[in-house]
DNA sequence: ATAGGGTTAG
């Protein structure tokens, strides 16, 4: 239809009526082209001075409310000389539709003031701005107001209050709005159901969408649009299913709807059938392609993301911010710095360097691409307000790529310029806690969590216990924990983990206790946690039971778990329990393999494990920095000096690992059990390290065990100077000189010792009694369950006392049970060790075995009688698998010592 | 007047 245009009009007219009659055809008609082509209908209404009929300035002002914006109308409307509900309505929704809700609130204020009584369509456009406004107050006293108005039955005003109410996060109460609603049509059912999608209770959706077909209300395009968001944690078959009722029902395809059906698929990793619906109808818009190139991303399928931006290109839709992010991310998944910088340069060209969501994208993807954090900050300073988000971004990365003191400065940089940290920030610069252990920093976070209550963010709650927890703050770790609404697996993981890794192993396994009080299901991190806590202590009744739980849970095939139970057996010395959780795992990785290496290797099957190092390779794996302390560990432990020196060769020449202090140790390790003490300072003097104490202890070690007193005593003065805090140079010195005939001087050592205020570290041991892991200190006579152990271990020695059997170390001190317990702990290594008290054996996770002491007690072999078989154990090696089928007395009855 | 699609940070 073409316009009349008003000056025609005038020409051609004389009568009042019809002018007003065409004019509103015309206002019908206005857009904002018609407007461009001059259609003025003010001035002549002025003229003829029909300003005062209200329904023509009604629409008037609607039409300047269209075309010129909020300011020309709210002047129009200033100017009126009377006003009815629907001028003050069309004034309100003016302001609504522009997103200027809290305007709008305000001049509904002025309209309540001036008297006017609102209608059902004010009411509508107040409650929206209180839903979009996320205004929960001002939103119920709008409900309020329409129940004493008596419009609580309008069916458009029930759409609108769910919406109010969902967007508010109360859900139960919208559904409750909804089941008192007497005509429920598509557009309140879809209402519903969207805002169930949107709080993420996606079966109650699927529930009230089946309802809904039940009820004979016919879905559209609107429905379907928010429900296929669902499958995406409900499971593909709900989106193949809501898409075959889709289809049934004849709907249509539009835009809109094609985009989330792509996203449904492409987020259940289905990228064909994602190409398959959009290709249905030639439609396509930058926002499809932006979920076709998001989708491929997600899917990791970088090149067919680069190919859809270049069709996208071809066929001429200019991709935007959002595109550009997607694309970002493929790089960074890839971590492509030459796409990254291809993009860069494309988002320059576009203008959107200063967008925050292209720019944030940016600075995520030089983060995690480039090693140089000036890259990241160029991005950075480029747009022009950072919002939170890439602030996050930037925090995040300096933390990852280990420049707390940026992310702590980046972070006081973000308050400044009066940005507010959210959850995400919160818990990025809490991880920089974690990572550096900062006291002070951490504190002062955990303040501002209190007093923005960002604490009931379960994540934010989560990194702050992990904060604590790496502190060794345990009790505050704790307290956090009892504080937060809502715990994870995550929250208990992270304490069992950091209680790991200081070694309390007993005190991670009491967290299962605690975790199952909260009623907080294991996940398979929390699983591997506790595996690791049982390896740590041998507590093989505790790790057993563990995987029976991790297969009934559906757990086991984790990969994290399943590497647990490798680590955890071979631990325990259950070598073919070990080997058995290996060969289950369908892929196995790196950490696997290490895991059975060292199981093997820690239990004096140097053999296996070098072969099994071989496997390894041949299966196509890359030795890493673990592989080869574990092979240096095996190779010194197995006294192959050549072999460890040539396979420490090999990591720089072969697979491109640059040996690190740890490696250096385990050289120093290798050459000094092999006597070979003069090489072994050799390589502390020469290697590209400053030497540590450990590697002083080491070699200290050596120079006892071969008693090279000058040597001996250089490496304990180098030691001392290092770290004059540690005891253990004057215990390993003085042990050198006793050794070595030179009693006066080992006394004058331990007198040295004393007279500096140094005491020897209380040895500590655990035992698994009855299922319990008890925590013994050396010298602790006050435990419950001490006589028990005390009898146990006191027949033991009495028992190799009698064989002549006890190692020397032992044999002229009366060393209590306990005592002992923490020894056997310290025969191959200084670190906590555990022992086992199970069917009368003992087993100590540190020293590989019992049947491996007994070997130690012996020249070169013994024999145990396992039944109707006989076992030879050679001196360095052992089965522990049979000895744990094996009866203590057994061992002791049955066996033979060839001396 | 009421309901719908794409993006970046843990």
């Amino acid at each position: 239809m073409s316009l009349p245009t008003v000056t025609k009009f005038v020409i051609n007219t004389t009568q009042v009526n019809c002018f007003k009659e065409t004019c509103l055809r015309v206002l019908s008609l206005c857009n904002s082209r018609a407007l461009k082509e001059g259609v003025c209908v003010h001035s002549p209404i002025t003229k003829l001075g029909l300003q005062e009929d209200l329904y023509l300035s009604n629409n008037l002002l609607s039409l300047y409310a269209k075309c010129f914006g909020v300011e020309p109308a709210r002047h129009f409307f200033d100017e009126m000389p009377d006003r009815d509900v629907v001028s003050w309505t069309g004034m309100l929704s003016a302001y609504v539709r522009n997103g200027r809700y809290d305007e709008a609130l305000e001049f509904f204020d002025l309209m309540s003031i001036s008297g006017q009584c609102p209608n059902e369509f004010t009411l509508s456009s107040v409650l929206r701005s209180c839903s979009l406004l996320g205004d929960f107050d001002y939103g119920t006293r709008i409900h309020a107001y329409v129940i004493k108005l008596g419009f609580e039955s309008n069916q458009y005003l029930g759409s609108t209050m769910i919406d109010l109410y969902a967007k508010c996060g109360f859900t139960d109460e919208a559904c409750k709005i909804f089941r008192n609603m007497d005509n429920r049509d598509t557009i309140s059912w879809t209402t519903i159901i969207s805002s169930l999608v949107q709080a993420e209770k996606f079966s109650q959706a699927l529930a009230h969408y089946m309802e809904m077909i039940c009820a004979g209300v016919h879905p559209n395009e609107f429905t379907f649009v928010k429900l296929l968001a669902a499958p995406y944690s409900l499971g593909l078959n709900y989106g193949k299913l809501l898409h075959a009722h889709l289809i049934s029902l004849g709907m249509r395809l539009n835009l809109v709807l094609k985009t989330a059906l792509v996203n449904m698929y492409s987020k259940c990793q289905k990228m064909e059938d994602a190409i398959k619906v959009s290709n249905q109808t030639p439609d396509y818009d930058v926002l499809l392609w932006t979920s076709v190139i998001s989708g491929f991303t997600q899917s990791l399928r970088v090149t067919d993301a680069i190919a859809a931006l270049h069709e996208m290109e071809l066929s001429g839709i200019v991709p935007n911010n959002f595109t550009y992010s997607s694309i970002l991310k493929a790089s960074s998944e890839i971590l492509s710095l030459e796409l990254g910088k291809q993009i860069h340069s494309r988002i320059i060209k576009a203008g959107l360097e200063d967008d925050t969501c292209a720019g944030g994208a940016l600075v995520d993807m030089y983060m995690k691409c480039s090693d140089l954090a000036e890259d990241a900050l160029g991005a950075f300073r480029d747009i022009t307000s950072p919002s939170v988000i890439t602030w996050t971004s930037l925090i995040a990365g300096f933390s990852e790529h280990g420049f707390e003191k940026d992310s702590f400065q980046s972070f006081e940089e973000m308050r400044a310029v009066g940005v507010q940290p959210n959850s995400f920030t919160l818990s990025s610069i809490l991880r920089a806690c974690s990572t550096v252990k900062s006291h002070s920093q951490t504190v002062k976070l955990h303040g501002l969590i209190v007093k923005t209550k960002a604490g009931c963010d379960t994540v934010v709650g989560n990194a702050l216990v992990d904060a604590y927890a790496a502190l060794g703050m345990v009790d505050d770790a704790w307290h956090v924990v009892t504080s937060m609404i809502h715990r994870d697996a995550i929250t208990y993981t992270c304490l069992a983990t950091r209680m790991n890794q200081m070694g309390r192993y007993e005190v991670a396994l009491d967290v299962i206790v605690r975790m199952h009080m909260d009623d907080v299901e294991m996940d398979g991190f929390s699983m591997a946690s506790f595996l690791s806590s049982s390896a740590g202590l041998a507590a093989m009744e505790t790790g057993r039971q563990l995987h029976c739980c991790s297969i009934k849970a559906g757990l086991a095939s984790g990969i994290s778990v399943s590497n647990a139970l490798v680590d955890f057996y071979g631990k325990c010395g259950c070598t073919d329990d070990a080997y058995r959780a290996f060969k289950g795992i369908s892929e196995p990785d790196i950490v696997s393999w290490n895991g059975l290496i060292s199981g093997l290797a820690s239990t004096g099957h140097i053999s296996s494990a070098l072969s099994t190092f071989d496997d390894m390779r041949l299966a196509g794996f890359k030795p890493d920095y673990i592989t080869f302390l574990l092979v240096l560990f095996a190779c010194s432990h197995g006294g192959l000096v050549e072999l460890g020196l040539e396979h420490f060769q090999s990591m720089r020449e072969k697979h491109e690992i640059a040996p690190q202090l740890d490696h250096y140790a385990c050289l120093v390790d290798l050459l000094g059990r092999a006597g070979r003490l003069e090489d072994a300072m050799e390589v502390i003097m020469t290697m590209p390290f400053k030497p540590d104490a450990l590697i002083y202890k080491t070699l200290l070690g050596a120079c006892k065990s071969h008693r090279n007193i000058a040597l001996g005593e250089y490496v304990a003065r180098q030691g001392t100077e290092l770290d004059p805090s540690d005891p253990a140079f004057y215990v390993l010195l003085a042990n050198l000189y006793e050794e070595s005939g030179q009693p006066d001087l080992a006394k004058s050592t331990r007198r040295v010792m004393r007279e500096r205020g140094l005491k020897k570290n209380p040895g500590q041991c655990w035992m698994e009694i009855r299922n319990k892991v008890h925590l013994f200190n050396a010298g602790d006579r006050s435990h419950p369950q001490i006589n028990e152990i005390h009898e146990k271990v006191e027949s033991l020695i009495t028992e190799l006392k009698n064989r002549g059997n006890l190692y020397q170390d032992y044999e002229d001190s009366s060393y209590h049970s306990e005592k002992l317990a923490v020894a056997f702990g310290l025969l191959r290594t200084p670190r906590n060790a555990s022992i086992r008290i199970s069917k009368n054996m003992l087993i100590c996770s540190e020293c590989h075995n019992f049947i491996m002491l007994v070997t130690q007690f012996v020249d070169r072999e013994i024999i145990v009688r396992d039944g109707n078989r006989l076992h030879v154990f050679k001196k360095g090696e052992c089965s522990c698998m049979v000895a744990a089928s094996l009866q203590q007395d057994e061992i002791f009855h049955n066996s033979v010592c060839h001396s």
